[in-house]
DNA sequence: AATTAGTTTAACCATTTGGTTAAGACTGCA
DNA sequence: TGCAGTCTTAACCAAATGGTTAAACTAATT
């Protein structure tokens, strides 16, 4: 039985590789049309043109590695369970789409507005950062974690989950480690940085 | 007195700001030499082409928030007070250049090589990491931390200071604060920062 | 077989973009 | 004053790039 890829999943293949490896500005549509092996009329006649093409790639990049939060701050697990909980599925996801990370830190540096404007449009208004900070209250008054602003708690903990996979030439370069040293290095990361933080501010 | 800015110094601010805000891809020499308010002839006749301009750029952002790391750890501090001090020195550099961090990650990103380039020609060839494993042992020795891999160890650190910078636009949203409320929160965590790893490490 | 709608292609077009040319202006200096 | 080197410009060029056109192929439908 045959795989059957169709015309177009071929295209957004083809443009996910390009725009993820180039961006918006370094992606060639020519390049696009050669890699799904098809000629430039036929993409146009897919998709209209570059911007519509790219505004696909960057919001499905985009949902694919912004919006885990919710349901990790969801459950009823003590908040250091969240916080091993949420590292280990954020590091997992990211790190099995590793270039994702940095096209869309460029691609939002860019320009804010596009994904304000995903947001605002398919979620519920940026629950995220409360439900954590419901968490982190009941786990302080619990006694179980010292005070620390949320904010400063939340950022450290997506900062050392994200910034892997954006500066990995630098990292790898700093701490000698070729690709296979650098999955392992990532793999160890998926339960240290939780433990790293609880360390950080457990009673 | 007149301020005497030449034409070359002239072109090189211009092409900061132009490279900075779009990349290499995305900026377009017709911009740079608008803004520096001469004609396309004129830069090629300073910068022979994009390129080398280019170089220019990134090489000048690069060791402007690189290397800042050798001096720091050759202190004779206690461990605590170097990380205290490299968090606040790198913090404060990258936050006085703020376009820098997601310039270079892109930048890097596309081309490694040329990063590495740089780090072989200009650098006694990557001491920051054994200079940090150096101060790490002696203080393990002393019983003041508790056992952790110093290359975890930076990565968090390093993590902490650069990302907000590079997730600048989705951190602001996510956490609902405007440029005022993200510079005082940058200038917390100048020293936050450092006590959140102290806490983390310390026996 | 004829019709029709969706799909694919080769050739073409207009604009943008990095880069060049040739000539003129300004500067210090003999 | 004239000369030489530096600086500056308007006009131009070739290649690349996003996008279009019109024709042809394919596979169902009548």
């Amino acid at each position: 039985m045959e795989k059957e890829i169709s015309t177009e999943e071929k295209i957004i293949a083809a443009a996910k590789v390009e725009f993820l490896a180039h961006g918006m500005a370094g992606a060639r549509m020519q390049d696009i049309a050669d890699r799904a092996g098809i000629n430039k009329a036929l993409l146009h006649y897919y998709f209209r043109n570059k911007e519509k093409l790219f505004e696909i790639i960057f919001q499905e990049s985009f949902f694919k590695i912004i919006p885990q939060l919710h349901e990790v701050f969801n459950s009823t697990d003590d908040f250091f369970m969240i916080i091993r909980k949420f590292v280990f599925v954020y590091i997992q996801t990211i790190g099995e789409n590793s270039f994702i990370a940095p096209f869309l830190a460029h691609e939002i540096n860019r320009d804010p507005s596009r994904m304000i404007g995903l947001l605002e449009k398919a979620g519920g208004k940026r629950l995220p950062f409360e439900k954590m900070v419901d968490a982190y209250q009941k786990a302080l008054a619990k006694g179980e974690i010292i005070p620390c602003a949320p904010d400063m708690l939340l950022t450290n903990i997506i900062s050392m989950c994200v910034f892997p996979f954006v500066g990995k030439p630098i990292l790898q370069h700093v701490l000698s480690k070729d690709e296979q040293a650098f999955r392992e290095f990532v793999e160890r990361r998926k339960v240290e940085v939780a433990e790293f933080v609880i360390r950080a501010i457990k009673a």
